[in-house]
DNA sequence: TGTATAAGATTTGTATACAAAGTGTGTGAA
DNA sequence: TTCACACACTTTGTATACAAATCTTATACA
């Protein structure tokens, strides 16, 4: 794939923090992870300072880098400016995409199907989040795209949860996602562009409900209510 | 201001690229860029590939930095783009706007309009560009910051003629801007969102018919015909 | 004259050593 | 016991030396 361990390493960093593998907030040691990576610290700095410029982690002077926080005043941001982003790009993706990328497109989807029958959440998030940056890519514009990729490193990371099915219902809403997907390729290689956004509006509908299970999940059991008289009690 | 080297080094980098004092699409070399900020080459490239982060240079393997360039069909997204982010913005920042922001907006608009009266062109340049993202700062979105901070990235290089007076009505549109700037402040104080983006998309008229001039001069006098003329029959 | 190739010069990429700042811990005085 | 300070230790920041790649130029050959 890639050629020299640098770009590995930016990779397999931005994965991690996509895939909250390393968490948010959480500070990344340079001597160990240039260390994991067989690299110096000289060439892990510079991938460092690329990251923060492309929001994963932030610098701080004399204390190192840590991964991008994410809080809950961001989570309303995040609500408020999703449909705006993802559905402008969207249009332009259907207005200028190149017949190569469609066939791109075609076999992330092929692969993001391929990760879900084979149960492997964490990679069925990451193969999501490119599926949806190649969209961005389509849509030619270093603008939205500079927002997009800001809005998907916060996305990927919430909906961890997402491909992680529980019940009945939440294989039913995956096999949602996909069909939408399909939908979404087809709108854009036919050039609809209001169908497209129309598309991509359900999508992140469909996501949002998803991700605000995973803010406010159901309760614990009523049990520790028990559990916490007993301990009171002793 | 800034205590240490570095971060000199990088604001300075940046102002230069945004008055065009480094051509876009220029390599930068790291030995002279080292020499000249009084820093070695080690923090001189983690500033560089921030900047690439940041989307003011592209890295190319091997090859060094180069400054981002601004071709023709980026243009056309541009002018696309821009009232989406612009006004976007505004809507927020005159939401969420603190007092302090407002503060430190009003005191940006004094330093633009005292640079205006001294002639000095490159410095209104730069201060208009820290008075739209300190807008961009106050709509507290960082996904919508990351976008603002690209076009404007783009946005102040192509302006660098508007501030250099040509006529007389190029000061009464440079009057006019800071009349504009003045009510844009006013609306975001009295968190006005709709009267906000009003102002914001006004502005941008203003600034995209004087880019649409730039884009497209006037042509040079015809005498060249003559001369043209004059050669040929040598 | 034009092209291909090889040697040299230049520039970029990486490792290591050292400097500087931050962090933690133990000891002594109030 | 608590606070302050000094000292050691850890981690980050920078400079320099060297390796690797690219670019330039000169030369040979068609």
């Amino acid at each position: 794939m890639s050629k020299n361990k640098k770009s590995v390493c930016a990779e397999d960093l931005r994965n991690r923090i996509l895939s909250q593998d390393i968490a948010p907030g959480s500070d990344l040691d340079e001597a160990s992870l240039s260390e994991e990576y067989g690299i110096s610290r000289t060439p892990l700095r510079e991938v460092l300072h690329r990251l923060a410029g492309d929001g994963y982690v932030r610098l701080e002077e004399n204390r190192g880098a840590k991964v991008a926080s994410m809080d809950v005043s961001a989570l309303r941001v995040f609500f408020q400016t999703a449909p705006l982003i993802y559905s402008s790009v969207a249009r332009q993706a259907a207005e200028n995409r190149t017949s190569a990328q469609i066939a791109e497109l075609k076999d992330m989807q092929r692969q993001f199907v391929q990760a879900i029958k084979g149960d492997r959440a964490e990679q069925v998030a990451l193969l999501n989040h490119a599926f949806h940056q190649q969209i961005g890519e389509m849509a030619q514009n270093p603008y939205l795209m500079a927002a997009l990729k800001r809005m998907l490193i916060d996305h990927t990371r919430f909906s961890q949860t997402f491909f992680r099915p529980q019940s009945e219902a939440d294989a039913d809403r995956i096999a949602k996602a996909i069909a939408q997907h399909d939908a979404m390729i087809s709108a854009i290689e036919a050039q609809e562009p209001a169908l497209a956004i129309d598309l991509t509006l359900q999508h992140w509908d469909l996501s949002r409900d998803q991700l605000e299970k995973y803010v406010r999940p159901d309760p614990l059991p009523l049990d520790v209510i028990s559990m916490k008289d007993r301990r009171n009690a002793v």
